[in-house]
DNA sequence: ACAAAAGTGTTGCCCATACACCCATGT
DNA sequence: ACATGGGTGTATGGGCAACACTTTTGT
């Protein structure tokens, strides 16, 4: 009997696809790479050989924690990506294989979603990997290593398809306090709308947990903008009694 | 340098849920797992470990077209599972690896969910499988190998949310002409609600290229009821000019 | 006073739902 | 003639889209 150990057996891996918000644009997080004796940079997405004994969700949850230092992060799988090509440049190969210390043959790699609050401080720069945040639009401008930017896409398809059904995710997006513009244009960055203020209000605010507080924005040049928040734990009660 | 040979690294295999619709009820396709010599027998979800140079979506075509013969089937991956226990159960990795003649450590599996049309004619007797349709409410009553319960509802949960963006996808499971009770059955069915006849017949029409026939059923014992027919062509056209 | 953005209600239209009776066929 | 399921139209209400002016604040 052949153990399990042929030189096709693939890896496994998981990437996440990072998405946060600054109040005006959509950024997705991205991992810088350098290569050094090629004097040669390019950007990836942040992500890892799942470990002997973890689950999926786990995996992605360290490699979060690992790149952010932050628990507790929206995460969603999103669908898996195995063609046998996506590790066969010979870039990508050597950089593997220099970085993991094992002899690369296959990798099919499982995608997450993930959204997290651009203004939670975050350690980006860990021993050896530095993070950055990147605008959506310039992701067609880079060139990403492996099949990232499939990937990247189709992260971005699949969050516009759940905004849909679920907006109430857009508020892991947003800081804790937040105004009725920001999330508007959050809405209308990932939809590719622009949604007229009062219908908007109107439709948002039937989301359950969502109230507006009696408080306003500060140092502002202009009338300042009421602040609203979101209570996932009213939300989510209201959502068992349906 | 090690190479990709430890024990710990997983395989990788696509398991499928095909669906089929007898007119009734929905059912699904599950493979009858025999184990002579403890004389115990169960099911399991059609699936494989994925061969050296194959992508996910051919590895379920492959293991689709080895079931039942047919091409052109229905195919859409849903979601993978990767828990580490999945594979522990002793008489699973025991069939498993007199199966394969590997030893396996881990497996994670790419889950797709397949709709057939149950009329054509397959051949589920192939050398050394057999496989039968079940009512989708026998699910409960059966413990399936592996996480395959697991599995299987997520699928159905799968094409619940599917149908409600995508309803031209229940045209997958009916018969090249049906009926509009057929139809409004396989809709409910899937959904669990119970369509008003005329309401739902007037929502469904709206689908581009489904047409009414000049043409009923033959040999029902009352009131010949008339035939309609999807055209898929005609639809994706209508589609790009959105 | 002016610039910049916030905030607020009403109307019309369309789509989704609710609903009941007659028709065709086989026994 | 009766039993079985097939087939059809209308009226109503609720939700969504369109739309413009006033308010606040800082300079």
């Amino acid at each position: 009997m052949r153990n399990s150990t042929n030189t096709y057996n693939p890896h496994v891996s998981v990437d996440c696809v990072v998405f946060g918000f600054n109040g005006e644009k959509l950024k997705i997080l991205l991992i810088e790479r350098t290569i050094e004796e090629q004097n040669f940079s390019d950007k990836k997405l942040p992500g890892s050989i799942i470990f002997e004994e973890e689950d999926l969700d786990e995996a992605a949850t360290r490699i979060l924690n690992e790149l952010t230092g932050l628990k507790n992060i929206y995460l969603s799988q999103f669908r898996s990506f195995g063609n046998p090509n996506r590790t066969k440049n010979i870039r990508d190969r050597n950089w593997l294989e220099r970085l993991t210390k094992i002899k690369i043959g296959r990798i099919v790699t499982v995608g997450y979603v993930a959204l997290i609050k651009i203004s939670r401080k975050i350690i980006f720069q860990s021993e050896n990997t530095t993070a950055n945040w990147y605008d959506i639009n310039s992701l067609k401008s880079f060139q990403l290593a492996f099949d990232h930017n499939e990937i990247a896409d189709a992260a971005l398809e699949y969050i516009r398809q759940k905004v849909k059904s679920e907006p109430s995710m857009l508020f892991e997006l947003l800081p804790q306090k937040f105004t009725m513009t920001q999330l508007r244009n959050l809405y209308d960055t990932i939809m590719g709308t622009t949604s007229d203020v009062r219908n908007f209000k109107k439709k948002i605010m039937q989301i359950e947990g969502l109230e507006q507080l009696n408080e306003v924005q500060k140092d502002v040049p202009y009338r300042a903008p009421r602040l609203y928040r979101f209570d996932k734990k009213i939300y989510k009660k209201s959502k068992k009694n349906i």
